[in-house]
DNA sequence: TATTCTCGAGACGTATTATGTCCCGGTTAG
DNA sequence: CTAACCGGGACATAATACGTCTCGAGAATA
């Protein structure tokens, strides 16, 4: 026996791209409500009048409402759209291309979102998204979570929502300062994290630069080790990846570092460790917390990272060896098999 | 969670619409095949040019062919129909009105075809298709099926197709002479149905009317007596549930009997049974053959009526507690809920 | 407070599609 | 032989989809 969907095909060949645009047309405005016709068309590439139809049919549906501040996603439409996420998934063969891409890089589990961060921005808080619901599946009661920075990260933390089951959960950030701008620190990012899961969270707070003696002496302060200790005992770990050469300089190294990385074919990294194409450390950021031989003591690792850009990084990292979930968008997913069969 | 059909119902309405539109295309067109454009689409209630544009897809889809005799369906398109079936039974809530009709009348199974054989006579079709439908998936292996009259039999006779699993099974007619005409007798409807099913049939040849000496002589003659308990034996009964008045007429009843199941109020008929509102047998017409309390030993007994007018009918006669299949109809299922609520 | 921006809604001409209505030549049953 | 029915072609018209522009209202900003 078919499925309805083939069998759909069949009698309504056109089902399909109906059924595509408008969820699209709901997935788009549940990232950017409330928003109006134009901008929205603007987002999904199609005319305003095109989009005008669809959305006066989504609102006689009840799945959306229309104020003067623009459009937003109904109770209904929300619920509607996150049933129909594993159906279009299928449909648009994203969990074939999960289930390869599982298999090539030797993990446990992947998740994809459609789309292309690296084309369309709005992508990498479909990746956050996901993150977040893949995050809340697991236990989380009392649970510490490290988080690194990063904007990846960043997306993580704006698509947040409170849950039931994290009661006591605890965000701390993964390392120490690692010399990105405020808003994309893991302090900022975790901080933002546990305000919007509404739980709480603790912050390292560690100079950039520091002398070997200054390095020696704030670990022993009481205050720090206790963050410390904390941070190691980790059992979740969320994390960005990000091309090793663009981070280096995002993070105003000094010459003679970029020049390592460089001379090491280094290209990725991830919470300030340098990896070259064959998952070896290269270089590592001289900071304190989580180091990368305590991911094997996690019972939960989630990379999240997207864009075709990306797509050598998160290969690389990912030859660590690391058991680790990874949450990327279809434009880095077809871009590592593409790589891959080669 | 909802069903993939239900999220569909929402986000798209007007193509399920369309599915509905092809799919009883499809369905008229098994039915009355080959047949050609005007006369289909007379049958459908559309217009020429409407059932046209819906043809020509579906021949580009490759379901139906066209000739210079008519349309006819293909490998695929009858594939592809019953494939349908439960899908559009869904879609039109047909399997939601199943299931409160088998709560209100009590029995263990009720199938329901679309229409309303009142109205459109070929929905009859449909029935003897389901019912037929629905005795291939009994284990029917050298078993004895008692089949009874009426035009609805004739239907059931008319869709039979043979089957692998219908090795030995011997068809049999349920009681004698009941004063149809021939095409509406049992023995004529025995005989047609084993004809289709590629396998065998017995038949009771009982005048209809008989005094009381020749009657016990004849149920004592050897050829009779064994064809008897065949009939006795059976562990599957088909019959039809007819309109009191109407059979009584039908079979030119004597003045006296139509007196008797007007005084008695009987609305209900079922082989040569009459029953009142309560399901109290009121009148038996005096023939051999199947009896109604041999009926609490079948393994598998299928009632099959529809349209409107038969709902008190049906009701009535279910009433007597038999755990009967009901296949029916649309508009009788309607009208029996209906009548109920009230 | 003044100004600018974005919002939904209306309007309208045009391209595209759906539909109603005929007609035609061929095939078949009576 | 003819009447009925078949698919297919044709065409005017109605309905719909779409691109484009405009307007007044509220929100944000300065």
């Amino acid at each position: 026996m078919r499925s309805l969907l083939a069998l759909q095909q069949k009698l309504l060949p056109d089902l399909l791209e109906v059924m595509n645009k408008r969820y699209r047309v709901l997935r788009q405005l549940r990232l950017t409500q409330p928003i109006g016709r134009r901008s929205l068309a603007n987002s999904l590439d199609i005319t305003e009048r095109v989009l005008r139809s669809e959305v006066t049919f989504l609102k006689d549906q009840g799945l959306l409402d229309m104020s003067i501040q623009g459009m937003q996603l109904t109770e209904e439409g929300e619920q509607l759209l996150m049933e129909l996420e594993p159906v279009m998934n299928e449909v648009s063969g994203l969990d074939n291309l999960e289930e390869r891409l599982k298999d090539k890089l030797g993990i446990p589990e992947v998740l994809i979102v459609p789309g292309d961060s690296d084309v369309t921005p709005w992508v990498k808080k479909e990746m956050g998204r996901a993150a977040v619901g893949r995050l809340k599946r697991f236990q989380l009661e009392s649970k510490v979570v490290a988080v690194t920075g990063g904007t990846t990260l960043a997306s993580v933390a704006d698509m947040m929502v409170p849950s039931l089951d994290m009661d006591g959960t605890l965000f701390v950030p993964a390392r120490g300062g690692l010399g990105e701008q405020v808003e994309n620190q893991a302090n900022t990012i975790c901080a933002k994290m546990a305000r919007k899961a509404h739980t709480d969270y603790r912050l390292l707070h560690v100079p950039d630069q520091l002398s070997e003696e200054a390095y020696q002496s704030l670990i022993e302060e009481p205050g720090v080790k206790e963050i410390l200790e904390i941070i190691k005992s980790a059992s979740i770990v969320v994390h960005g990846i990000g091309d090793a050469k663009t981070m280096a300089v995002r993070r105003k190294s000094t010459g003679q570092v970029l020049e390592k990385i460089k001379e090491n074919h280094a290209v990725a990294e991830a919470f300030g460790y340098y990896f070259n194409q064959s998952g070896d450390v290269v270089h590592k950021v001289k900071t304190i917390g989580l180091q990368l031989e305590d991911l094997e003591r996690s019972e939960l690792v989630i990379a999240v990272a997207g864009g075709h850009s990306k797509a050598k990084a998160i290969e690389a990292y990912l030859k660590t060896g690391i058991q680790s979930i990874l949450v990327t968008d279809e434009g880095a997913a077809k871009a590592l098999l593409e790589g891959n069969s080669l």
